[in-house]
RNA sequence: GGCCCCAUCGUCUAUCGGUUAGGACACUUGGUUCUCAUCCAGGAAAGCGGAGUUCGAUUCUCCGUGGGGCUGCCA
């Protein structure tokens, strides 16, 4: 039971990465969700660089974030975008990148502080490991810097107001904390999962200033979400118990909440959070393996998501108009490799025969330079749309049209064929005397096939002891388009060169 | 350990108390002008366990069990 009806409402979101590796296919599929209910709703899709832990951030990962995400099509109506190929800003709650929001934390801390919802604390990490060792020790599994220990420790709880001042004015290092309220119930309703409670739940006294001055996501997220004007955080799971802090904040400083939805996580084989171990967790690594951004996101929209009906395709368009929150599985999805790849074939046989052609023609190219100006491409590549999955499949699909292949006995006679190694002489013979007689006029599928099946059936053979040795001299591949195909797209000259070729293989 | 979330074919999922438990991927059988692919038709394959509510539970409640998340001066 829902209690939002979020169809008619609008609703901003916003998508909030870390840059501290490449866009995580996980993160894609959040970003996916956020974009699509903002489309849905007409209203703004947010991205904003949460990257307040320094020691984690790595160069371009920012740069890669923003491109795969466009390059999904997912682009930002507001906050970090590509303006002219470069990362930019645009919006008028900026900046977006929160190394650059500092003073704004800062001066949010400072009303916490005021207002007695926050405290410095001094202790080092020495000290905290010390205490932590110490309540493991008395009995305590899981230490927390909250009530328990929180007046045993050297915060500006603990000591005089004189002391906290000289310790500030003499620079030493502080955090500031969020004080927690003890024994408090949290309730909230998450747009997926429904009624959440927190029941005799401790929350820590949360770090909300580190001592580099960077705020960390609790205290950042909260203030950029209220400043950003955020109706709805769609995120994931992993987050949910750290919900209750984040409401609290919110009380704290007097803001209304937006709405919540945890989605659920995305798991290996073996049902373990998704992992760089057991799978290609960055969405880089797929788009190098050339799946196509259709493929992609139409997968992962159906990882967690269904229509309600047994449809499967979905273009963004479909996905925006069908997308729903509350069709949205709360239990998390094992990411399976050979359905994306399903998906991959359908959208590949998806795109024009022009745009198929001319993607692929520079990867043929690539190999074979004659492919940049053969005059034929578009007919050859119409041949193997249907039959490859990946582009990079189609420089060795379409070899035999710019190099004579390599023949061998092993290839040209089959058994599943029942052309044995006696039978092919016989056969090839037929083949060449046969195809020389056809005019250059006549050379096209349907007069080769009428002409070889004649043929075929007075030799008392069937058709696929004379295809097969045929294919198999045209193509030197074991599996290709058809026989007729390829023998009519290579032209009567080469066709004989090859079948003559075949003669002589030992 | 504590807190929280989750639970239907191998996988992604439908089902909003009554169904021969449906679809898709993968698998498998057969067909489609020769191979491979495509396409078409068919097959095998599931409600974690135990109580309770009910005329009737996959569906509602509770308890187990299992899985996952959080428990950092990481997000």
């Amino acid at each position: 039971m829902r209690i939002y009806e979020i169809h008619h409402c609008i609703v901003r979101t916003r998508f909030p990465p870390s840059p501290t590796g490449f866009l995580h296919i996980g993160g894609l599929r959040t970003a996916l969700y956020c974009y699509l209910i903002a489309k849905q709703t007409k209203d703004s899709f947010i991205l904003r660089i949460e990257d307040t832990d320094r020691e984690r951030t790595v160069p371009g990962a920012l740069e890669n974030i923003v491109e795969t995400l466009y390059w999904a099509g997912i682009t930002p109506d507001e906050g970090v975008v590509l303006q002219n190929s470069m990362v930019g800003q645009h919006g008028p709650h900026g900046p977006y990148i929160q190394s650059e929001r500092l003073e704004i934390y800062r001066k949010h801390a400072q009303i916490l502080l005021d207002t007695h919802c926050a405290y410095y604390a001094f202790d080092t990490k020495d000290d905290l490991e010390a205490m932590r060792t110490r309540e493991t020790a008395a009995g305590n599994p899981a230490p927390k810097y909250d009530a328990s220990v929180r007046m045993r420790m050297k915060n500006s709880l603990t000591m005089t107001k004189e002391e906290t001042k000289a310790k500030l004015d003499a620079g030493e290092p502080y955090v500031i904390r969020m004080k927690i309220p003890e024994g408090n119930v949290v309730r909230f309703t998450d747009d997926i999962r429904g009624n959440v409670e927190f029941k005799g739940m401790e929350i820590d006294d949360q770090i909300l200033m580190k001592s580099d001055g960077f705020p960390t996501y609790h205290l950042a997220n909260v203030v950029d979400d209220h400043l950003m004007q955020v109706d709805l955080v769609i995120r994931g799971e992993e987050w949910l118990s750290s919900t209750p802090k984040h409401l609290l904040l919110f009380e704290y400083f007097g803001w209304p909440a937006p709405r919540y939805a945890h989605v659920p996580l995305l798991l290996n084989q073996d049902r373990s959070k998704l992992s760089k171990r057991q799978n290609d967790v960055s969405v880089q690594d797929y788009i190098d393996r050339g799946y196509l951004p259709e493929a992609i996101l139409n997968f992962i929209a159906l990882l967690g998501w269904n229509p309600g009906t047994t449809q499967e395709l979905f273009t963004m368009k479909e996905l925006i108009e069908q997308f729903s929150l509350e069709r949205v599985q709360k239990g998390g999805a094992v990411f399976d490799r050979e359905k994306l790849d399903w998906f991959q074939g359908q959208w590949i046989r998806k795109i024009a025969p022009k745009e198929f052609a001319d993607r692929i023609r520079p990867l043929v190219a690539g190999k074979y330079p004659e492919a940049e100006n053969d005059p034929k491409f578009h007919d050859r590549a119409a041949l193997i749309q249907e039959r490859i999955t990946f582009f990079s499949e189609a420089p060795e699909m379409l070899s035999y049209y710019y190099v004579d292949p390599a023949i061998t006995k092993d290839l040209l006679a089959n058994k599943k064929q029942k052309v044995t190694e006696e039978l092919l002489p016989q056969i090839l013979a037929m083949l060449e005397t046969e195809l020389t007689k056809i005019a250059e006029k006549d050379w096209n599928p349907a007069h080769l096939e009428k002409i070889l099946r004649g043929a075929t059936d007075s030799l008392g053979l069937k058709i696929g002891q004379t295809l097969w040795p045929l294919r198999a001299a045209l193509t030197g591949l074991p599996f290709s388009p058809g026989a007729f195909e390829v023998a009519a797209a290579l032209g009567k000259a080469k066709t004989l060169k090859r079948v003559e070729k075949a003669k002589q293989v030992k």
